[in-house]
DNA sequence: ACCGGCCCTGTTACCGGTAACATCATGTAA
DNA sequence: TTACATGATGTTACCGGTAACAGGGCCGGT
């Protein structure tokens, strides 16, 4: 027995006069006279209106909202990125819809579909591999769509990110021009940018006529299993000389792991992450890192699909914001 | 000119029937006739049917969809409270919107509007205190709440969480019983819990006979503020023997800092976090820390907002999950 | 043969804003 | 005075599903 929540209709019968009227009001105040303005306002605010998108969405199939789909809200990494588009969106008066699929494209799939079903104006992508049945629904939908994090393989309409195979490959060939020889790069879960990284890596590596090595946790991230991907290491490649870790937690966890073991950072094992995040950059030694534009990758993608709702059309469809590399003290 | 998306009436045109049929297949296909079944699901197939959830959104002023309004998302803490949140409502066929307000009462005003007006089911809530104005919305929406993270005070309708004053008060206690006299609180932001956290940090002081420090940055929460924190200790209250900090961030930053200035701990500085986060858990020394249930927490509150949704009534309106003290190697 | 019931499908109306157009009063220039 | 602009408000229809009700065909039992 709850009961329904107040509409234009109410304030119109409270005051007198149409809803239709009391939808310009609340509109455009200065196209009602003055003392129906005000006892409009004044209703409103004592009945406690709260304005209702649904028929907008209903007969205009817009619902001022973006559709953002992340891997993993866990992640350090989105969340950033997630903070730089709403700086955007807000101001803009877009409702931001979050959703998370675990780096699952099925999941991706069923998120998808659940923001579409929303009428959402458009969406922002976090990975490139998407199934067949997303990327109909995306056409069909005809919204404008951004992909992040990566510039590496062509957008489906526009994308914004850095380039992983690159970073990985700098990073790895400052670590092998510093005289670093047993390289071993650290990967957890399967997805698209860790794959990336490891290309990145594998060609750095070959490049220097060395033999690349590669160790992955099924596990999701953390700083345990950077902690037991070292001891892995110690145990099947006890001369390994440095480690490149996909990120900067499984980095951290294993430098935590070298400390225990005694082991000098970076005099007998060199480490590196990825992304630059505050713990590595708060530790001593602070940690070398690739450190990537995660905020600025949101706004940028913000600023292209806000642009592009507004109907500007543009040609530039891959912006890359690039990364650094920092040494930091672990190198 | 972008084209509009498939409607049931799309579908029921092709197959020669009316949408009526269509919307009745695709929801109890067993309640249409074999053969013109099979005609829908191909079509809908074919055309790339999207559901639309705005029709039912302003017929039945209900979403199938739950709002989740936390103060940060870049804070871990909430990040895994949301995990629970919806390891519970998916299943459930429920959609999360998720909205964030950066500590900010005003803002987390406005983040409750845009929810409303998207008809949302119900919301869960992480903070206390709210505007008069959220308040009136609340009540006028007619829709369960349920607030998460603190069971210190009375909940608008049902609550989860645990005692964060109590946890400080157990923390705290454990640190003296062990020795310390000379505690510091160490704390970031000014946000409900941290004000708690300190309010059961003095109390176990005051119970002892010791006289509170508290120490605060207004920075958000990170590493290099639990640095900067305790070197500003070290700088005004050189002979403190303790750090009670808000948040595991800020004491692994803390603990940092020890490192750099060959501080040895625990023998010349205990330090405990809050929440038990893997930082912590993976570093050595451990760190001392109250390991909250965060993720138990959002799978009791979307339960509980699960069951009112679904017509069920409960006296219970507090639901306290507990701590528990990690004492580590930082004691 | 007739009736009742079942199964399948169709018809109508509704949800709550707002675009588009209609109406009406007042003002103002010719 | 007439004609027409201007401003304020009302009327109608629509968006896309689905609840509620209305047929109509067919079957079996009497």
């Amino acid at each position: 027995m709850k009961k329904k929540r107040p509409t234009l209709q109410d304030i119109a019968d409270r005051v007198g006069a149409t809803k239709m009227t009391v939808s310009r009001c609340l509109r455009t105040p200065e196209s009602v006279s003055e003392g129906l303005r005000e006892r409009i306002f004044s209703v409103a605010e004592s009945i406690g209106y709260i304005p209702n998108r649904a028929p907008d969405l209903l007969s205009r199939a817009t619902s001022r909202s973006i559709g953002v789909l992340v891997p993993s809200l866990t992640n350090q990494v989105f969340a950033d990125v997630i903070v730089g588009i709403e700086a955007l969106t807000e101001p803009a008066g877009y409702h931001l819809m979050l959703a998370h699929y675990g780096y699952s494209p099925e999941l991706e799939e069923r998120s998808l579909a659940s923001l579409l079903s929303y009428n959402v104006d458009g969406v922002i992508l976090s990975d490139h591999h998407h199934t067949p049945r997303s990327l109909r629904m995306l056409e069909t939908a005809g919204i404008p769509v951004v992909e992040i994090m990566d510039t590496y393989q062509a957008p489906l309409q526009q994308a914004v990110g850095y380039d992983n195979v690159r970073a990985a490959f700098d990073m790895v060939s400052e670590m092998i021009r510093l005289g670093r020889r047993r390289v071993i790069y650290l990967g957890v879960r399967l997805d698209e940018r860790t794959r990336q990284r490891e290309q990145g890596y594998r060609q750095a590596m070959e490049a220097h006529g060395l033999t690349p090595v590669a160790l992955h946790s099924r596990q999701r991230s953390s700083y345990s299993v950077g902690a037991a991907l070292l001891k892995q290491i110690l145990n099947d490649y006890p001369d390994t000389d440095a480690i490149f870790c996909t990120n900067d937690d499984v980095a951290v966890g294993a430098y935590f792991e070298c400390q225990r073991q005694g082991m000098d950072v970076p005099d007998r094992m060199a480490i590196a992450g990825f992304h630059g995040h505050d713990v590595g950059q708060a530790m001593t030694p602070r940690l070398a890192s690739v450190i990537t534009p995660r905020q600025a990758i949101g706004e940028a993608a913000a600023k292209m699909l806000l642009a592009t709702l507004q109907g500007e059309t543009t040609n530039e469809r891959v912006l890359d914001l690039g990364y650094r590399i920092e040494c930091g003290g672990t190198l």
